[in-house]
DNA sequence: AATGAATGAGTTTTCATTCAT
DNA sequence: CATGAATGAAAACTCATTCAT
């Protein structure tokens, strides 16, 4: 019996609990010590007892979300990269596919995710920038692959790396669904110009 | 009598007064609503009323430092460009340079300015956004004037435009300037994978 | 048929009901208002609901807790008294045999009972208050009738009859089962120390 | 210049910052956890925060409370002992009247010092105890000097010791300044009793 | 009796802000 | 400018209690 595959180019509405959802909603528009626990709760169709019903605290709550999407923007570069085979050049065009999606439709969680690393405390930082140093090394080793392959013409692969992973994180700044561009189109033409990031010469 | 034309590539100390230097770096490790006006007022070594007596609010803080950060880095654009003269290549380096800089010797600063445009209240946030488009268009400009001339081999000049900022703004994210590459070889790196982008091609 | 006389020196480990125990247990820790309902549960290995399904309130814990505690102590008194037939030596010896014995082995039961009085709302309070004068009018009476008819030395049997009572009192302060005196030796040594009171004279 | 002697016997009405008095008065009738924080600062004049402008937490201003009450009754104690110069007799009666004074005068100040040390948090409670053994002890060396050296007869110094405490204690539950007895005549009274427990013999 | 979800009213504590000195 | 005292409003969190299953 053979896993199935996650198709992780697949976005659907919600994934989160109501709780999460209305976190991500309010942590993303006025931040986690902007939001209130009352807020969380209306927001979450709860009261403020029920809502520590399901979480022990605010802070649990930011974890938790944190977490989620992490965990999820894990396994699906995980899957990219597992169906792009070995070839330096395509785990690149995958991670970097699977980055600009996650951007595209999960703008609010990489928002939040990366503005909020500063409000969780105690170890709770360290686990959530393992995962997405985890990430970053992935791409990492496909750039100095290519680049020691031949594959990439870039002198700079490390800069270059960085240098992609921004490209792709910064869609989440100004792209919308109802935009003028397909999500296809968009994926294209940043992966050309990510390909320009690891090709470019002096 | 001719005005002393501004030094965009250098960067002293504090060129912030003591209060705003304060809300700079407590608002970028806890955030604005993270930040209580008793910590502001301690760091600064001022009394609270002593601070009250300043700035007639938390929020006006808060505005004094935004307005301050991007009024200098656009007047720092205006002279990297007003330096490069007409040519699309020479202000599209300018531009990408000036901005390299300010993101690695204003690091904090320029993630307050971003991560905090959500706390300002009332249309104090339209101005500040406002000075962040200018900044964008100025780049734009160059982009579209490059392609157009066959200056830049982009097929995307918009998407390249903003992908080039991204570029720029990213190295916020891991800078140090006891890290191991010179700040000259920094930017020299990044004109090249900016470049890169404007140039990419299918 | 004659009633099973009380065997008002035995103190068996446990004569309460589990939540009752726990009660007992918890607000001789925290007191009433520092125990929690949760805690009581938890600690009576009980849900929450399941606690509500014995007793219908808190303060209903509370209430029968210390019934339970004053009913046992009266009813011992009360045989003890019994047991020493008339003569006032005799009844004040069994007296205070029987408070002494009670404040060593019901420790915990003393203390929740003296201490919680006020956290007893309505009437409950006065029931309760009106049992322990109950029993130290049993006292007064001893040394009352000790005193007029000579046995007692005091001048002043009403103060030495709240001495007497406050000497019981006392050893639950600092009695503990494994020291160093046997339970013997202790009322006998209080017994001493309680005729030393009604029988001082100046 | 010779310091002033303590006037031991002297009890003025209020002593306490307005604050303490307050919670004097709430954690004698409701108990510390008994006892909101708006009602503290209700009962002292206060608004809620311009409470915590003078402590830092609910918990210290117990804390405060205790500390001043205990400072005070060892103060007192050491200024009768001086005054009683060498004698066990002499130093046992000032320690007698000293303590019974203390908790005639100054009925609440003793009960909540009692009742509430298990409010206490972390090592406070420690410190308070301290003071009550160094108080029990300087009555206990008092009363074994005087066995040892005859002037008591009691074979259980320890014990006797104990139960003279309890008996000064015991007065705080039921003496009024407005009862039948006046001061000095209860002082009188409980002197011989607490001496008929020193004397106490087989 | 347990479980799980829920809640109005309360808790302690902190906030930004003010004002007299 | 500092100090010290003050406050209304709101923060995070907990309380005793209930109810459907």
């Amino acid at each position: 019996m053979v896993a199935e595959p996650l198709e992780w180019r697949k976005y659907d509405d919600a994934e989160l609990p109501r709780v999460l959802e209305a976190a991500l909603e309010a942590f993303a528009k006025h931040g986690y010590h902007g939001t209130s626990i009352r807020e969380l709760a209306s927001t979450a169709g709860l009261s403020v007892p029920g809502l520590y019903h399901h979480y022990p605290s605010k802070q649990d709550i930011l974890v938790a979300l944190l977490e989620d999407v992490m965990r999820d923007l894990v396994q699906r570069t995980a899957a990219a990269l597992e169906e792009a085979g070995p070839s330096p050049a395509a785990r690149f065009d995958a991670w970097v596919e699977c980055l600009l999606r996650f951007h595209m439709f999960r703008t609010k969680h990489a928002f939040v995710t990366s503005s909020e690393l500063r409000s969780l405390e105690g170890d709770n930082r360290d686990r959530i920038v393992a995962l997405r140093d985890e990430l970053q090394g992935m791409l990492d080793h496909a750039v100095e692959d290519g680049a020691a392959g031949g594959t990439f013409a870039t002198p700079y692969p490390k800069a270059a790396s960085r240098g992609v992973t921004v490209l792709c994180i910064g869609v989440s700044s100004w792209y919308r669904p109802d935009g003028p561009l397909s999500p296809e189109d968009l994926v294209h033409r940043h992966l050309v110009l990510a390909r320009g990031v690891v090709n470019a010469t002096e």
